[in-house]
DNA sequence: CGGTACATTGAGAGATATCAACAGGCGTGG
DNA sequence: CCACGCCTGTTGATATCTCTCAATGTACCG
């Protein structure tokens, strides 16, 4: 057995966090009778602008839906008719190009709300990467419910410039990095964004594909394969099963270039 | 005198728009005596969801500040102390890397309003690009203002969203477009944007610097340079003093490839 | 155990960057 | 009014990074 297979098989059997990454698909529709105050993403997403009253009349509002690894939750050219709150699960958001050349905006985690837009339509695709449960609003009820509460729409717009502001650290990793540094750029930027929800580890899950990962960082599959062995070679990082580990996260800075 | 040289002249003779782009510079704040209702971009901005009343109010809380070509608006880390409401003249939005490499986020024209954030400081810096000309709040008032009016939240909110769905067609551009793709989409782009202040036309001024073309679309000056002269050498534009005609609007969006 | 999808690796090609020279326009100052 | 110098933009030659094409390896699943 090869080295490299050998030390994946060790990294893998000491990750938890494996099971909460990799587990694969139902489908079905809830129909109903689940709770905003017990739901384990309140805290993070718009819900959390909401006092206890309104949380209860916001429970019937959404519905909870279930989606299969690949499968698309809305497309770029859609009407919108419902927004959603990720609750469970990660999602890749992209736009596609005429010939099919894909761009990967960022990817959703829990506590995500999907679903803004001004023209009407959704302005990009959403699939989900694994299974995934969302909470989903029909668009003119929560249209009436946010109407009389301003602090929800601050909310939103709170969401929408911390949005932006990522959007624009993207556009400066697309248009001004090296392969290297957007790799090192990413699995900082991805272990940041696992946090708030697995609290800090060296340890990074990556659910997302190779194939992902370079249409997020404006790549071709190979050269991201090419430059995660050399972060593996040089000690930064080791490839592990469905993640890597951050074996040297100050060396990984520097490489990012900040 | 080279054939280029002519044709740029006599192109230049029939173009009023060059007085708008290319006036240079004043420097001064007029400190009051200025009237909402006799705005120019009152339609097109945040004002615009404000009624006479309220404008009448609003009125006090702006007042005008000049820059001239080059001078920086705000930067990149600096406090947010105030918003502003961009008046007249173009401004170049940027974020720099640690070693000087920049990235271009965008052009703000008349009408674009600047400053939301959640973290308490600009997450990027803004120059004038030519005279510029903006109407500038105070952040504590306006917050104050807006605290009552919820309309003007929802249209900064609108606006917010607007934004992100430019910075989403960016993030493809710059990761799956190729150097031809870039700049014929930046020129009909730049062309769509400058409709609402100059109506349609096919003569579209460039009042940036190749430089800012290049940092914007993640090139280097000289393949701008390239790519411009090979697109005038096949017929798609004409480039004059201080912008290029679009002689071949079809062909163009072709080459932008949607 | 074989098939399929995904990931890695290698060799070579190509697009864009880099380095360097030159040209043109504009303002300054004689 | 012309000469000079500076700044911006253009063009050319070469380098280099990333892509493309191709083969091999590895894990997962029936």
């Amino acid at each position: 057995m090869p080295t490299r297979g050998r030390l994946r098989l060790e990294a893998e059997a000491g990750c938890a966090w494996l099971e909460r990454w990799m587990k694969s698909s139902l489908v079905a529709i809830e129909p109903n009778g689940h709770f905003c105050k017990e739901c384990s993403i309140r805290e993070f997403s718009v819900c959390a602008s909401l006092d206890a009253a309104e949380l209860r009349e916001f429970e019937h509002l959404g519905r909870r839906v279930h989606f299969t690894a690949g499968e698309t939750v809305f497309s770029e050219e859609d009407v919108t008719t419902s927004f959603c709150n990720l609750l469970e699960g990660v999602m890749r958001l992209y736009k596609l190009l005429p010939d099919g050349r894909r761009q990967i905006l960022g990817f959703a985690l829990p506590g995500d709300f999907l679903g803004m837009n001004v023209s009407g339509r959704h302005n990009f695709s959403a699939d989900a990467i694994g299974a995934v449960t969302v909470c989903q609003f029909a668009k003119a009820a929560f249209g009436r419910f946010m109407e009389a509460r301003p602090h929800l729409l601050r909310r939103i717009n709170e969401l929408a410039v911390r949005e932006l502001s990522q959007a624009r650290d993207h556009m400066v990793l697309l248009g001004r990095r090296s392969a290297e540094e957007k790799v090192a750029t990413f699995l900082l930027g991805w272990r940041e964004q696992l946090i708030p929800l697995n609290g800090p580890s060296n340890t990074v899950p990556l659910p997302m594909s190779r194939q992902d990962i370079a249409d997020y960082l404006g790549l071709t599959i190979e050269t991201v394969s090419r430059t995660f062995t050399r972060l593996e070679r040089v000690g930064v990082i080791e490839i592990i099963h469905g993640g890597i580990s951050l074996l040297d996260p100050a060396r990984a800075e520097a490489l990012a270039a900040a």
